[in-house]
DNA sequence: GTTGAGCGTT
């Protein structure tokens, strides 16, 4: 389950074995040690965006409340909200951990529904209080979003 | 600058 932090550290491991081996063939004067470092550094700097890739977790800190969180669909968002203000509005019912309004890639133009990932309490407590409840002169819909792997 | 059912992001 907590895979990625025992990955990162192996891929960490990995490049900075590489950077050690490959450094003597690119510079036969270079200090091997200062290979190795340099390998460490590469791999502090590239496991969190390869692992980002694969998890959308970026932080060691989040994955800890990520574990019994849940995504919430919502629709009908009046097209003048932004997730600052649904965030805020989200998290009277519990934790939120991250908002996406879904927006044309092109012209950047609000659809009208997003996401909205929280603590399991706070879905529930979400999906009775704020369906079918009124925000900024619109009637939201709140549901558990589709496919994603959920609890 | 408009619109109004829906389930998306590398």
């Amino acid at each position: 389950m907590n895979s990625p932090t025992i990955i990162n550290i192996i891929l960490s491991v990995v490049l900075a074995v590489a950077g050690y081996l490959l450094v003597p063939v690119i510079a036969a004067n270079l200090d091997p040690s200062l290979a190795l470092a340099i390998g460490l550094l590469l791999g502090g700097i590239l496991v969190p965006i390869i692992g980002s890739q694969f998890s959308g977790t970026s932080s060691v800190a989040q994955q800890a409340d990520e574990e019994n969180s849940k995504t919430l669909y919502v629709g009908n968002l009046p097209y003048r909200a932004n997730e600052q203000a649904v965030q805020q509005h989200f998290e009277l019912q519990g934790q939120v951990h991250s908002v996406r309004l879904m927006k044309d890639r092109r012209t950047g133009k609000r659809k009208g529904y997003g996401f909205v990932e929280m603590t399991a309490a706070g879905a529930e407590k979400a999906i009775q209080n704020l369906n079918d409840s009124e925000f900024q002169e619109r009637t939201l819909k709140v549901r558990m979003a589709k496919d994603k792997v959920e609890e």
